[in-house]
DNA sequence: GCCAACGTTGGC
DNA sequence: GCCAACGTTGGC
């Protein structure tokens, strides 16, 4: 089975790296994902696959540390959720319209890695998340891609 | 706080 | 099915 790579925005405000390395089990729902590409991306996820955990609305916004999916995409519970900021009364229970997939902090990076780093790195050009405000909030990365995000971040700490 | 990008909604 | 209005994202 080929592993497939990852990138995942969150702002560290609502959800950061550190709320995932203290969540108990250390696993968490990746819930709250309401855009259709991103929804799409997901179910395409597998377990084992790695992500880039990306911390936005920061200053600088930056790579943190590396996730891995230990559940494939289930029903977002909070889209029935009345009192969730992500209720949706549009989706049928039969028939969900939103899923998240189950992640698990790997390990920080040594030293982040910025935005400003990442576009100035040509291997990295073809990146959604490089290019001009691609706002989605995940996104395929190619294997050679996740590995020099990696390398510039100094590897991965011991967690 | 501003605003460009861009996804979604809804009138027609 | 078009597209203007609107809302959200997210860098700055």
């Amino acid at each position: 089975m080929k592993r497939h790579y990852w990138l995942m925005k969150s702002e560290p405000d609502v959800f950061g790296y550190e709320h995932l390395v203290a969540a108990p089990g250390q696993s968490e729902l990746w819930d709250g994902v309401r855009n259709y590409q991103a929804r799409n991306l997901m179910r395409e996820m597998k377990v084992g696959d790695r992500a880039l955990f990306y911390h936005s609305s920061t200053r600088p916004p930056h790579v943190f540390g590396v996730m891995e999916i230990v559940r494939e995409a289930v029903p977002d519970p909070t889209q029935f959720d009345p009192e969730s900021s992500h209720y949706d009364p549009g989706s049928d229970p039969d028939d969900p319209r939103w899923w998240a997939v189950t992640v698990r902090a790997l390990a920080p990076l040594k030293k982040i890695v910025s935005l400003d780093d990442l576009k100035a790195n040509p291997k990295l050009a073809d990146m959604r998340i490089v290019q001009r405000n691609q706002r989605l909030s995940i996104q395929p990365a190619t294997r050679a891609e996740f590995d020099e995000v990696i390398r510039m971040g100094g590897g991965l700490a011991k967690p």
